[in-house]
DNA sequence: AGCACGCCGACT
DNA sequence: GTCGGCGTGCTC
């Protein structure tokens, strides 16, 4: 009997035969080394595979057991109905223990000479020296005899010593005697961050022999101080089994209910997972008391290490984490608290494209734990569980109103001649340039969020409205201010700005669409001398003044929603609430007013004032939010509207992405399978499209969509099993319930 | 993913 | 004539 195996590759699992002479149970969920292109690769065992004729290569060696049986299921589950390579599934699942640091040592068998293969080993064992391939050889003729160990992990790091060779500057000695004081520093950047020097004194006391590196045994992460936080007990009907939610309130409420609720599955395992950083940080605040550790992605591999080994010995039974710690091999996992369920950031970005809150439920029903939802705000998907909302706190916004009986502005300051009042010193308007005055005065702090990094959305002629393309994507060029360049937010092309307009001839080019450099720059006019920060992807100015509560405005895109609030906020401003509404796919309005809710609730004690630019003031996601309605008001309604128009949770989706270099090519695929299907027994409502996708074309790609839509899980594994039936002319990839579908 | 093989266009 | 683009296929 063989033994199916999973490697971190984009391939389906393969058979291994089991090490020569095992004997005992399929290692399920077990760690392996096995051979691969003539080198070796850790792998984990899936399932008994078929015994091929096929002549299969052995497992060197079983590790250790590495993920709970009930995660196998439920990935498993997740290949079948979208057919994607497990290995892919398992790469992005797993976030540990793909690379562990092996000692491999290697003798011949006992009376052979391998000479002949061009290897000359000691007869007893001896680490394995750099020829995996002629290793490979041997081994493949069964002459080799292999061991694998977990040496003793050690890490590097620095310690001051008595006497060095040359002298010391000041700076440099003061670092020294820091790195006395302290013993030991696990990096030069620690050391320097102790000493309150930069990198390089403390690297000039290295040089200088007044301090060596040496390897320490690794110890566990450095814990973040627990803060007791004296939450009290809340009263509420706990829930026992299956699914439910918990939603609304303020998050110190909701982290009082949950309280009371973890105390009763301390013992059996919890694992609570957050979408982001942030949020991991306010749960940790809040419940690390309780004996939790912390695993995320910004841990190190030696420290994901540690906390995998710990879960699986039952010696940590809660972990709040992102969503890597799902795949953590809790012996018994009574409870997962699933934070924001409804949010983005557990659409994983990378190949699988596995929506983590899907696979959340699954093995939580696999694993028979309760499973609660939490968060400002119920995802639609999940009214349908039964569960709580906590009455909202009063709401602080301002709305202002770009509507007022005018027109969008067509372009920055330099048309305002024919502007409404309400437009008037758009893209900052007058309300919030006086909330943002009185915050200067005040020497307190704010965030205003523009809708892009860059300068604008595009740039357009003034005399003939030509817009400069991407060569290679459908998309405007958004101009820099900074570099001066027109850049491609897709595929990352840049090009200067054409002097005058290739069409025209015309000279002036406006810009339209502000960002966060047009928003700083206004900021920066308004309050000459005052701290002004701008953080986006391509720029992050160092945001410390502002964490340590000094006065100051950071202009940012999303991305800075995803650290914690500036401890001072007074005023948070949507420069632009629209360009959250631009894009015409089912979850949009949901997704604003989640956003709305996340900025009430961003700062964990006050309470900022928000300010919402806007040209659609009676939005009703917005309304929900001004009125005070409770968090499940908005979503409610939009229930309504998914069940009209078929959409989650109503359906199951499943979206087809036909690219080729070639457009025609790309389109008449596309068509060709919504033509198959419907052959096969599909009808219009379950085979959307094709119709191209929000940007028709990515780095030279063109790109059609289709868009799959099943009542149940059958029907779309059936349409998909469809799909399979025929070689496609081009590249077919297909993403199960996507976040995003423009239908 | 990597790495082979294999087929067409533009160059020393 | 070769170099090198990337499309396709395989890994057990």
């Amino acid at each position: 009997m063989s033994w199916l195996v999973v490697l971190p590759l984009p391939i389906p699992a393969l058979d291994f035969s089991p090490p020569h002479g095992f004997s005992g149970d399929l290692p399920l969920g077990h760690r392996v080394v096995v051979p691969w292109q003539g080198g070796i690769k850790i792998g984990i065992v899936v399932a008994a595979g078929q015994a091929h004729t096929h002549r299969l290569r052995e497992v060197i060696q079983v590790l250790d057991p590495w993920v709970h049986p009930s995660l196998i299921t439920t990935l498993k589950a997740y290949e079948t109905l979208s057919g994607t390579p497990l290995g892919l599934l398992y790469c992005d699942a797993i976030t540990c223990g793909w690379e562990p640091h092996l000692k491999h040592l290697v003798r011949p068998v006992e009376g052979t000479d391998l000479s002949l293969f061009g290897l000359e080993l000691p007869t007893d064992w001896s680490t394995a020296v750099d020829s995996p391939v002629a290793l490979d050889q041997v081994r493949e003729q069964g002459l080799l005899e292999e061991r694998f160990e977990f040496p003793i992990r050690t890490e590097l790091a620095y310690r001051g010593l008595l006497d060095g060779k040359d002298n010391l500057t000041p700076k440099q000695k003061h670092a020294w005697k820091t790195l006395l004081t302290i013993k030991e520093a696990a990096s030069l950047a620690e050391w320097a961050r102790n000493a309150e020097v930069s990198t390089s004194v403390v690297s000039g006391v290295l040089a200088r022999g007044w301090a060596e590196a040496f390897e320490r045994p690794a110890g566990p992460p450095e814990c973040v101080p627990i803060m007791e936080r004296n939450l009290k007990k809340a009263e509420w009907d706990i829930p026992q089994s299956g699914v439910s939610r918990l939603h609304g309130g303020h998050p110190i409420e909701r982290f009082q209910h949950l309280k009371t609720l973890i105390e009763q599955h301390l013992g059996t395992g919890v694992m609570y997972l957050t979408p982001d950083n942030y949020r991991l940080e306010r749960a940790w605040q809040a419940l690390s008391h309780l004996g939790a550790q912390c695993y995320s992605g910004s841990l190190n591999p030696l420290q994901r290490d540690h906390i995998w080994q710990q879960v699986r010995e039952g010696q940590c039974r809660m972990v709040i984490g992102t969503y890597g710690a799902l795949a953590l091999p809790f012996p018994d996992l009574s409870m997962i608290i699933l934070e924001e369920e409804g949010s983005d950031a557990y659409k994983l970005l990378s190949g699988s494209k596995m929506y983590m809150a899907d696979l959340t439920a699954t093995l939580a029903h696999q694993r028979e734990s309760l499973l609660v939802y939490t968060g400002s705000v119920p995802a639609v998907e999940s009214l349908k569980v039964p569960g709580t909302v906590l009455a909202p706190p009063p709401p602080r916004v301002h709305v202002v109103n770009y509507a007022e009986g005018s027109s969008q502005p067509e372009t920055g300051p330099l048309s305002m001649q024919h502007m409404k009042p309400a437009l008037e010193g758009y893209p900052l308007s007058q309300d919030l340039r006086k909330v943002l005055t009185q915050v200067a005065e005040r020497g307190r702090q704010a965030v205003l969020f523009a809708p892009r990094k860059g300068y604008s959305a595009l740039i357009r002629c003034r005399s003939c409205g030509y817009i400069p393309f991407c060569k290679h994507c459908d998309v405007p060029l958004k101009f820099h201010q900074g570099t001066r360049l027109m850049q491609c937010h897709q595929c990352g092309y840049r090009e200067g700005p054409p002097s005058t307009c290739p069409k025209c001839r015309g000279a002036i080019w406006q810009p339209k669409g502000p960002g966060t450099e047009w928003i700083l720059q206004e900021t920066r006019q308004l309050l000459p001398g005052f701290a002004v920060y701008r953080y986006d992807k391509d720029h992050q100015d160092d945001l410390r003044p502002i964490y340590e509560g000094h006065p100051g405005i950071v202009i940012g895109t999303q991305a800075l929603l995803q650290e914690k609030a500036p401890p001072e906020l007074a005023l948070i401003s949507l420069t632009l609430a629209d360009s959250w509404l631009g894009h015409s796919d089912f979850r949009t309005d949901e997704r604003y007013h989640k956003l709305l809710r996340q900025l009430l609730e961003w700062h964990p004690r006050k309470s900022p004032l928000l300010v919402v630019q806007t040209f659609q003031a009676l939005h009703p996601a917005l309304l929900a939010v001004t009125e005070g309605k409770p968090a499940d008001h908005f979503p409610l309604q939009d229930l309504g509207r998914r069940e009209l128009l078929m959409y989650p949770p109503y359906s199951l989706l499943a979206q087809v992405e036909v690219a080729s270099r070639d457009k025609a090519r790309s389109e008449s695929v596309a068509e060709d399978i919504q033509k198959h299907l419907t052959a096969r027994g599909a009808d219009a409502e379950e085979v959307l499209g094709p119709a191209p996708a929000p940007i028709g074309k990515i780095r030279g790609l063109f790109l059609t969509h289709l868009l799959l839509r099943a009542t149940t899980q059958e029907r779309l594994k059936t349409l998909l099993t469809h799909m399979d039936e025929e070689r496609w002319k081009a590249r077919v990839r297909i993403e199960i319930n996507p976040r995003s579908a423009n239908f």
